[in-house]
RNA sequence: GGCCCUAUCGUCUAGUGGUUAGGACACCAGGUUUUCAUCCUGGUAACCGGGGUUCGAUUCCCCGUGGGGCUACCA
C-alpha cells in the first residue's frame, strides 16, 4: 500500500467525545503503520453549533492523547485550510458542476412541508423519503417561487441503481438507492451539506481511505453517488464498531463519561486510554493486554478489527490504568499526582505520600481519597487501639514500647523498608507477637480499622508526629 | 415501520469442521500478612434458537430471534 492518506473529521459541537478518538486513533494507527499521514480536519460547516472552543478541546485532547497529526489547524500541510468554514472557495466550483451537469436541482418545499410528508409516508408505513415535489419543476415555476421570496436548498437527482462497496472491515455492502430518495446536499452554490463537503474535502485533500465510526455506513452510498457524479476518486471504507453503553445501546452522555476530558481530570493516563481503546474492537491476536501506542503501530492491522460494538468495561480501564501508574518513575508520577493529593497535605510529605500510594492506585483520584491519615487524625473509639482480646493495660504497654523504639530510631524513617526491619527486629528480639505490637501501633497513626502499614505511616508523617500520634492514643487509653 | 449492520463467559476477546473452547477484567475461595491493598494458588462462568451441508458442527449455508445503527435544510 503506497502512502494512505487517512482523516479524522470532527465537528466542533462538543468536547472530545470518546468514540471519536478511538477512531482517530485507529486512523492514527493506520496511516504510521503504513507510512501515511494522518490529517485532522475540522468540519464546522454548521455555524449553529459550532463553537470554536470545541475546536481547542478536541486538538489539545489529541495532543494529549499523543495522537500528533501530520496536516491539520496548528500543525501544517500542502491541503489546507482544515477548517471546512475556510474553504468555501473550494466548494463553488463542483457544487456548480453539479448544477450543470443536472444532478442538483432547487427544491423550494418548507421545512412543515416536508414535516408533514414524512408522517405522511410514516403513517402508510413507507421508508421516509423526499417525496421529488420539486424534481421537475420548470424554470418559469422555480422564478415565480424565487419572486414570492421562498427559500431554497439543492437536492441530489438520485439515479436508481444499486450502490456496492467492499468495506475492509465488513466485506461487501450493498443499498438500494430506491430507497434513499433526493436527498439535500447543498444550502446554496458555496455551502454544501455534510455529505457533500465530506466528498469534496475527501477528493481535495486527497484521502485515500476513509476509517469511521459504524453510525456512517448509511451515509456511505449518498456519498459514493456524489463521488461518481463529480467523476471523484473512489477511497476504500472501513467501519469501525460503535462503543456501547452497558445496555448495549450507543454510547452517551446519559450513560456514561464521554468527553476525553471527564476522563483526565479524574487520572486517567494518556497512554492507559490509548492502550484501552485500541483493544476495544481491535485485538492484535495474542494474549499480551499492555501496549505502548509504537507497539500498537507495529502491531495494527484493519483486517482483525471486530464488526460487532463493544461495550465499554470501565473495571478493566481502571485496571488498565494501574499498570500504567506502577510503570511511571516516581518523578514522574509525583508531577502528574500533584493535582489529585489532598490540598491540606503538607508539601514536604507529598513525594512519600505519592510513593506509598503507588502501589494501590488505580485512578489518580484515588490519591486524595484514601489517604487522609497522612494529612491528620481524626478522633477515634480507644478500643479500636486493642487487637482481638488485648486488655487497654496491654495496649497500653504496646503502645509505649512502640513510642519508646520509635523516639530511638532515625535513619529508620528514610524508607518504609528501613523501618520494617526495625521495628521487625525490635519485635523479634523482644518476643513479641507481632499483632500486639503493629496493630495497635499502626492504629494509633492511621486512626483506622484499615490503613497503610505503619512502617509506611511513619515513614511518611516522620518522626515527631508519630511519636505525637502515639502519645495521643496512649491517653486515650485510659 | 423501512434499510443496513451484528451475535463465544457478566464485560473485552482468542479460537477450531473433531479442543478439557484459551486469555484478560470483574467475582468467589484458600494461602502469605498486624489490618487493608499487593502477591501466590485454585475456582465459578460462554459458543442465541431452528433447520440444512457433513461421518462430525461453536465453526460453513439458510431462516428465525435478540441487540444495534441510520432514517434532517446536524455532522
Amino acid at each position: 500500500m503506497m502512502n494512505p492518506r487517512v482523516r479524522i473529521a470532527p465537528s466542533p459541537t462538543g468536547f472530545l467525545h470518546l468514540g471519536t478518538a478511538r477512531a482517530a486513533l485507529f486512523n492514527y494507527l493506520f496511516a504510521k503503520k503504513n507510512n501515511g499521514a494522518f490529517i485532522v480536519r475540522i468540519e464546522d460547516t454548521d455555524l449553529e453549533r459550532s463553537n470554536p472552543a470545541f475546536t481547542k478541546d478536541i486538538l489539545d485532547g489529541m495532543r494529549w492523547l499523543g495522537l500528533a497529526w501530520d496536516e491539520g489547524p496548528e500543525g501544517g500541510g500542502e491541503y489546507g485550510p482544515y477548517e471546512q468554514s475556510k474553504r468555501t472557495d473550494s466548494y463553488r466550483k463542483p457544487i456548480q458542476k453539479l448544477i450543470t451537469s443536472g444532478h442538483l436541482y432547487e427544491c423550494f418545499c418548507t421545512p412543515d412541508e416536508l414535516e408533514s410528508e414524512r408522517i405522511e409516508a410514516a403513517k402508510h408505513k413507507q421508508a421516509p423519503k423526499y417525496s421529488g415535489h420539486c424534481r421537475n419543476l420548470s424554470e418559469p415555476e422555480r422564478q415565480k417561487f424565487r419572486e414570492q421570496g421562498r427559500m431554497s436548498i439543492l437536492r441530489f437527482r438520485t439515479p436508481e441503481k444499486t450502490v456496492r462497496f467492499r468495506d475492509m472491515v465488513r466485506g461487501e455492502l450493498s443499498f438500494d438507492t430506491s430507497l434513499i430518495g433526493d436527498f439535500s446536499v447543498a444550502r446554496n452554490v458555496e455551502t454544501p451539506l455534510y455529505n457533500l463537503a465530506v466528498v469534496i474535502d475527501d477528493e481535495t485533500m486527497n484521502i485515500t481511505h476513509v476509517i469511521r465510526g459504524e453510525d456512517h455506513i448509511s451515509n456511505t452510498p449518498k456519498q459514493l453517488l456524489l463521488i461518481e457524479a463529480l467523476r471523484y476518486r473512489v477511497p476504500e471504507y472501513a467501519h469501525l464498531p460503535l462503543i456501547l453503553n452497558s445496555d448495549r445501546s450507543k454510547m452517551s452522555k446519559r450513560k456514561n463519561k464521554v468527553s476525553l476530558i471527564e476522563y483526565r481530570n479524574e487520572g486517567y493516563l494518556p497512554e492507559a486510554l490509548v492502550n484501552f481503546m485500541a483493544l476495544l474492537g481491535w485485538n492484535p491476536k495474542s494474549e499480551q493486554e499492555i501496549f505502548s501506542l509504537d507497539e500498537l503501530v507495529q502491531k495494527f492491522d484493519l483486517a482483525s478489527v471486530n464488526k460487532a460494538g463493544a461495550v465499554l468495561n470501565l473495571e478493566k480501564l481502571n485496571w488498565m490504568n494501574g499498570e500504567y501508574v506502577k510503570t511511571k518513575s516516581l518523578d514522574e508520577l509525583i508531577e502528574i499526582a500533584a493535582p489529585f493529593l489532598p490540598k491540606d497535605l503538607p508539601k514536604e510529605r507529598a513525594r512519600k505520600v505519592v510513593e506509598v500510594q503507588r502501589p494501590r492506585v488505580n485512578v489518580l483520584k484515588e490519591f486524595s481519597s484514601e489517604a487522609e491519615y497522612f494529612v491528620s487524625v481524626e478522633d477515634f473509639p480507644a478500643e479500636r487501639l486493642l487487637w482481638k482480646t488485648m486488655t487497654p493495660e496491654q495496649g497500653r504497654a504496646a503502645l509505649a514500647a512502640a513510642k519508646d523504639v520509635c523516639e530511638k530510631a532515625e535513619q529508620e524513617y528514610e524508607s518504609p523498608h528501613a523501618m520494617e526491619a526495625y521495628l521487625k527486629d525490635v519485635i523479634q528480639k523482644r518476643g513479641l507477637k507481632p499483632g500486639e505490637f503493629l496493630w495497635p501501633l499502626r492504629v494509633a497513626l492511621s486512626g483506622r480499622e484499615r490503613s497503610h502499614s505503619p512502617f509506611e505511616i511513619a515513614y511518611v508523617i516522620g518522626k515527631n508526629e508519630t511519636v505525637k500520634r502515639i502519645d495521643r492514643a496512649l491517653a486515650s487509653l485510659k
